[in-house]
DNA sequence: CATAAAAACGAACGTTCGTGCTATTATTGT
DNA sequence: ACAATAATAGCACGAACGTTCGTTTTTATG
């Protein structure tokens, strides 16, 4: 008689790690369709086809639920986004690349809702406590990213050294999310390719090279 | 015996009226810093020191306290940013006083979370139906506004007529956006203030006339 | 293969949600 | 001033919330 056991996912590591990070992925997307306070564990729960107990024994609390959600949601991001800009050359290159990953990582949806941490800023912006301090500690890592790539690039004679880099970081940035606003909100489809011609003029506009 | 009835709000309208805008005064409030989803009736009504009961009766169902919150919120906004905007004359200054009235609502905290409408933006985009409906609504309204003035700068000869007007209204929102995200998110003070020194420099690189 | 540990479940807790009723209190028009 | 009417309160409902607990099932290990 042969094994019957069917594997539906690669063990190797504990079960109980495994389905958290099922839970996780579950999460990222529902969250930022109905936000972090909107989503409910029983809604969820029923989404993984789990129940509401077997469910929250992984985290202790909502609030948990909640940071834990943050963290995965940083770890895609920094893995769609940041990881391959990071793999571009320093300066104008790297920037570009930036922009054009965050505006694709909402093109193709990787969180389900738009952008996990745009969402999430303005729900969390009048909620102190620990989850907003998470996102906001992610939100300054992701402009800081981008400053020091706008750095990059005045050193490497790519853009005007006149600049404020986080100033100009926090311009191009605003470019973008009103990009995901009107691409979310206003259902303009052609938002975000409109961007990356509106944020390109921009940096053509302080640069030092042909872009 | 003179009488002795003081009279606490200004009668002339039917009372229910007058309590109903009272309501929704604090309601834009209390949306503008929980959410318009996560603002619930209990909690509304204990700020009002009214009763649960009392206060629905006044809107049938929470989606209609909703839509209402979003009317009065128009109203306000029309109130504080549009119409004095309409004063100025057509042209650059409208467009500056647009720009200026529009971070001066959020720096003076005119809804107490920052932007209602910015807020409700980012909740409501993945929420169909008629709530979801109005923002989208009161949001074209605004760009609209905004893209107006752009043109009629144009027709003045104040703005460059090579400039699609609706794509840079888009990118003068999108800093202020960006700088009331820094401003309630990040706590930077000095947000607002790049922002007008921000969009300044950006109307001046497209003006034909000196700013 | 047996056994200890880990994970998932089902039921129930107290609370709050939105929403109906019914009764009482205030306001209004005559 | 009084009757008609509108506004508010009180109470209750079923559903869903986050959370706890004891039990059962599954997994990992000797």
């Amino acid at each position: 008689m042969p094994k019957t056991t069917r594997v539906v996912t690669k063990p190797g590591r504990p079960k109980g790690e495994r389905t958290r990070e099922n839970i996780l992925r579950a999460a990222v997307d529902l969250a930022s369709l109905e936000g972090l306070e909107g989503l409910t564990i029983g809604r969820l729960a029923d989404e993984l086809k789990m129940s509401k107990s077997g469910l929250f024994a992984h985290f202790g609390s909502k609030q948990d639920l909640q940071l834990a959600i943050v963290g995965m949601a940083r770890e895609i991001f920094k893995e769609r986004v940041i990881r391959p800009a990071l793999a571009k050359s320093p300066g104008m290159p790297r920037v570009r690349e930036l922009c054009d990953r965050w505006l694709s990582h909402v093109e193709e949806k990787v969180f389900a809702g738009g952008c996990f941490f745009t969402a999430a800023s303005f729900e969390f912006d009048s909620r102190p406590g620990p989850v907003r301090t998470a996102i906001v500690e992610a939100m300054q890592q992701w402009l800081a990213t981008l400053t020091r790539a706008i750095e990059e690039s005045q050193k490497a004679g790519h853009i005007q050294t006149s600049l404020i880099a986080e100033r100009f970081a926090l311009e191009i940035y605003s470019m973008a999310m009103g990009a995901h606003w009107a691409f979310q909100l206003l259902d303009q489809k052609t938002a975000l390719v409109n961007a990356r011609e509106t944020i390109l003029a921009r940096l053509r506009s302080e640069a030092r090279i042909a872009l």
